[in-house]
DNA sequence: TATGAATGAGTATTCATTCAT
DNA sequence: GATGAATGAATACTCATTCAT
């Protein structure tokens, strides 16, 4: 049996003439929601629509196809989360404390926002799929995003580094942020803070080495 | 239009006599492809069994429902990653050699079996609950591996650490891994040894500061 | 060959909205009528929503799956007949007259509906067990309605007899009933009236009184 | 779940060559048991060969097709069963006597061999299946015998009736008795003799009789 | 003789999507 | 604007039956 997102069970109130821009709200609300339970060939419009409390034909009318749906979904959290990480930047700061606060309110999110995050990370990967490019935008942006940290954290060394450069880096430290999250999930006796310097402590150490010309090599 | 798995149109020599275990393994083969390449719910029994040359009553005989079919899937190339690593793991090695080696042979697995881990990291995580049983395991798995090997490291050391205490650094490091891949795969010009190279500089440089007591703490 | 059910060929009025009442009635209609010819496994719910002018989606919509349909064909049509045999007996009448007008209308009913008729005492009976609770229902539900009249008719008598122990006779007058019906639809030279008849002579008169010339005749 | 029929988990004895006649009764025993549990539809033929411990070609070889098969059942199990009552009716006595110990002997063969008669009496109604002529032939040629003995009982009266007058009585009569059946099964807290000796008042004697205390009673 | 291996053909069921009201 | 009514198209799964060995 489906563990059905819950379905509230009060009459809504069916026939009200609500703005455009607030249906389309409780509509990606309810979207992502069922998304992030069920992923999105599990999905299915009559959920959303119910959960929504709006018939299907205004789902369609507003936000169009099931994948149209999905690729709102995925844009409206990913920049949610993207905002909640740049808000938490400040530009003025020493490097490691602007990563530190990025990589805090990256944490923060993901334990406030169930959903918006399981629908980012979970269904983020499947690939063939039509919308594959817009979950490969998202992951290149955030990577871009702290590409960019990194590399400012280098351009006080001997050898400054290119954004570019960082790339590689930046994916790692994404990827290894998503887990940690996962690993989160099972083991919650931890706080936002806590993880948030785990990966401080493994990735920045490291970093640092290398941007001081300490590398490692095999034999 | 579907990216259709490559259905070799000679006619297949239908009616030959097989034993079981030679046909499970067409079967796997073949639904390996084409869910790495669909995804599970997109995937249809008649592609598998028509990539497979095989018919599909047999495919239920064998291998039991679609869900059973990704569920041996999915087990079949975790076991296989897996024993890649363990099997390039040498004990009797320096730690930091051992990391090394499993890294190093984590990405060429990766690189040499597309499908394979395809379907392990792309696929199965995207599919709600009843595989994500499978992946949990597989996931576990490897952490435990790479906690093993992290807590050896730390043998020499004045503070030892035990497997458990490691687990969230394997977590980041499998993490890292993964998504490194997932950027490779992008951006292809880079040997298997120097993707597990960038890794262990990321990681092993700073795990060896905590190891000698070096951390990194907020202001 | 299959004995197909009439097709009306004329272009069914598709896309005509009628209210989910409306439908049901007719995707009832319909499914009593190719339950009965074909039996329950027999049956296909494409011919079932061919008949009724109506696409397969909206059936299970409305009736859920071919089991539930099935199910929800036996009540209707046992309520039915059920409700023909009380219909017909004025309890203001002598014990064997109420007994007579009950006989004659089940005669009468299954005469006039053949198909309801058939889906019960011919394709209900042969399922297993899930429908078998239903037809066990019906069933028993008709001998208690027999048991009562028979009852009644002791009440005048020395020996006043209960219900309960009218059981095993109205069963055993059910079972004549209904094997009569049989008969008469390979001999169908014969009224409602004589089946009744004859059911009233063989069980209220006995066997026995009838060689002997004494026989039962309504007023 | 099906409520499976009893498979005996001893490694049946493969491979060994038993005669036809063995073979045909063994698989025969399996079919009346699986079509008496599940009937014809949901009986698979790949239970009767799991059953019979006889694998499915030696079944079309020796009984042909499913529907064969299951004609071979009906055919076998009426015989039987015919058997049985004729042999318990004894021409040498009085006709009331000679109708006690036919039911006698039915109620004692449905009794003890139910899977027999559950084939007969449940799926002997299905009409609109190709084997219904089977099925119909059985019903007929009980009923013959039956009316035989009731057109002997007329014998010595006054107004001799005929065998094919009597067919509608006998119709009747026998539907009595498997509606008794049904119930019996329900309440088994009674004999065959107490079983046969209610159908022997009900008909012979006449519910009127009983009313007024006149009942029948064997010798 | 005896069977594991093999399949064609069929069927229940679901779901995204649209239209009449 | 808002929705109940409606469906085409797709797909997992089953089963009687046959054939190579």
């Amino acid at each position: 049996m489906k563990a059905d997102v819950e379905h509230s069970d009060r009459p809504r109130p069916r026939t009200k003439r609500l703005p455009r821009s607030v249906r389309e709200r409780q509509i990606l609300d309810a979207a992502v929601d069922v998304f992030a339970a069920h992923g999105f060939h599990q999905a299915s419009m009559d959920e959303i629509s119910e959960v929504a409390g709006i018939s299907k034909p205004m789902i369609y009318a507003y936000l169009g196809s099931k994948e149209e749906l999905f690729v709102a979904c995925i844009q409206r959290e990913a920049a949610r989360l993207l905002d909640a990480i740049r808000g938490a930047v400040d530009t003025g700061l020493r490097p490691d404390q602007q990563l530190w606060r990025g990589l805090r309110s990256f944490f923060e999110y993901t334990q406030q926002y169930r959903s918006s995050w399981a629908v980012l990370h979970r269904q983020a990967n499947a690939q063939g799929e039509p919308f594959s490019i817009e979950l490969a935008q998202w992951r290149s942006r955030t990577r871009d995003v702290i590409a960019m940290l990194l590399a400012r954290a280098t351009e006080s060394a001997e050898q400054q580094m290119q954004p570019e450069q960082m790339q590689p880096f930046a994916a790692a430290l994404v990827g290894a942020g998503e887990s940690l999250v996962d690993w989160w999930l099972d083991n919650p006796d931890h706080t936002a803070d806590g993880m948030a310097m785990r990966l401080m402590n493994m990735v920045w150490m490291g970093f640092g080495d290398l941007v001081e010309g300490r590398d490692w090599k095999p034999e």
